[in-house]
DNA sequence: TTAAAATTGTGATGTTTGTCACACTAGAAC
DNA sequence: GTTCTAGTGTGACAAACATCACAATTTTAA
C-alpha cells in the first residue's frame, strides 16, 4: 500500500525514503466496505482521501431526493468535499464506496502542517489541484459542446474500465441524463 | 493598479511591502482593448493573467465554428488556458477581451521561480487553485441538477453585475443553451 | 434455495430545447 | 444624416430528452 502511495507522489515530485516516511506520518490508513460513507452530506468533513484501491462516488442529493454523481474516485485519485474541507463547514455532498476501498486520509491541520514543513509536498498538492481544476473544466466543456450520446462515448473512451465496475444508472447520473435515455443510446 | 493587486493577495496571504515588490518583479503589466486576444486557440500559451480591471471571456470553438464560453474572467480573477499553460502545449481555448482590460501577466518559468523563492506565494497559488477547482465543481453541479431556467437564475443571483456587461448571446453560450431559448426564459 | 431488491430494456407520451426564419431596434462607422 | 452591423424577440417546427409504466433479468440476503 505504502509503495503504491510513494510511487504516486514520485510521479510528480520525487521523494527520498525519509521524506516519504515523514509524509506518511501525517496520514491514516483506512479500509471501508461497499456502501460505507466516508463523508455524509450535512456533517463535518474531517479528511481528504487518497484512494489506494477501490472505487468511490461523490454524490449530491437534491431537494427531490435525486442523486447526482459529481465525480467517481478511482485508484490514485484524491477526493473530498473540498469546499467543506477547506472551509471547515458542513458537507454539501456525500462520499460513498461503490466497492470495498482502501484510502490514506489526512486532516486539514495535518495537510497544512505537511505543506509548511515539506515544501515539496506543497508543490505536489499545487500540481494536483491544478490538474483537478483542468479536469473539471474539461467536464464543463463536454456539457457545453456535447450531447448525451457524445458525452457517453467520451467517457467510454477515457475510462473504459469504469463500465465493468459501475451500474448504468450511476453512469447516467454522472452524465446528467436519465437512465432510460442512456439505455437507448447507440454504441 | 499595484495596490489593488497587493490587496488581492493580502486577502489570503499577507505580504510585506518588500515581499510584494519581489512578487511584482515577476509580473508584466499590460493593457488590452476590447476584442483583443490574450490567448488564441492553437497557439502557445505563454502567460497566466490576473485581471485588474475589465472583462474577458475564455472560449472554446468547436468543429462547427460554434463558440462556447468556458468562463468569464472579471476583476480579481486569474485566467489562462491552464492545461496548455502548465504543459506548455498549444491552446485549446482562446482568451478574448469583452471590455478594455488591464492585467498582470506571469510566464510559467516566473511562476515556478516565484513559487520556489517565496513559499508564501506557492501557498497563495495553491489556495487559488483549490478555489478554482471548487468553483468548477459547482458549475458541474448546476449542469447536473438544474434546468436552463434555473441555471440562469443562479447566475443572475451570483453575478448580478454581469448582465449589464455582456450580451445575452454570450450568457446563453455560458449557460449552454441557445440564444433563442434564453430569450424565452421567464424572470 | 428462495424471496426480496436492484438493475436493465423498451414502449408511449409530454416537455424542453434547438434550429431556421424573419422582423425590429440601437448603436457604430462613414 | 445614412448605412451597416450586432443584438434581440418571436413564431413554427423538429430533435433530444424526461417521465411513467411494465416486464424481464440479475443480484443480494435471509
Amino acid at each position: 500500500m505504502e509503495i503504491k502511495f510513494k510511487e504516486h507522489i514520485d510521479k510528480l515530485i520525487p521523494l527520498t525514503d525519509d521524506e516519504f516516511a515523514f509524509v506518511l506520518s501525517h496520514f491514516k490508513f483506512e479500509k471501508y466496505h461497499k456502501n460505507d460513507f466516508l463523508i455524509e452530506q450535512g456533517e463535518d468533513v474531517d479528511y481528504c482521501y487518497y484512494v489506494v484501491t477501490g472505487l468511490l462516488k461523490l454524490i449530491y442529493m437534491d431537494q427531490d431526493g435525486k442523486q447526482h454523481i459529481v465525480s467517481f474516485a478511482m485508484e490514485d485519485w484524491w477526493e473530498s468535499d473540498f469546499s467543506a474541507y477547506f472551509t471547515q463547514s458542513k458537507a454539501k455532498m456525500s462520499l460513498q464506496c461503490i466497492e470495498n476501498t482502501m484510502v490514506f486520509s489526512i486532516s486539514l491541520s495535518d495537510y497544512q502542517k505537511l505543506s509548511t514543513e515539506l515544501p515539496k509536498m506543497e508543490r505536489f498538492f499545487l500540481q494536483k489541484s491544478n490538474l483537478g481544476h483542468i479536469a473539471s473544466q474539461n467536464r464543463i466543456l463536454s456539457f457545453l459542446t456535447s450531447s448525451a450520446n457524445e458525452r457517453y462515448e467520451q467517457l467510454l473512451k477515457q475510462y473504459p474500465t469504469l463500465f465493468q465496475r459501475v451500474s448504468k444508472t450511476l453512469l447516467a447520473s454522472y452524465l446528467g441524463v436519465s437512465r432510460e435515455t442512456l439505455s437507448r443510446l447507440s454504441s
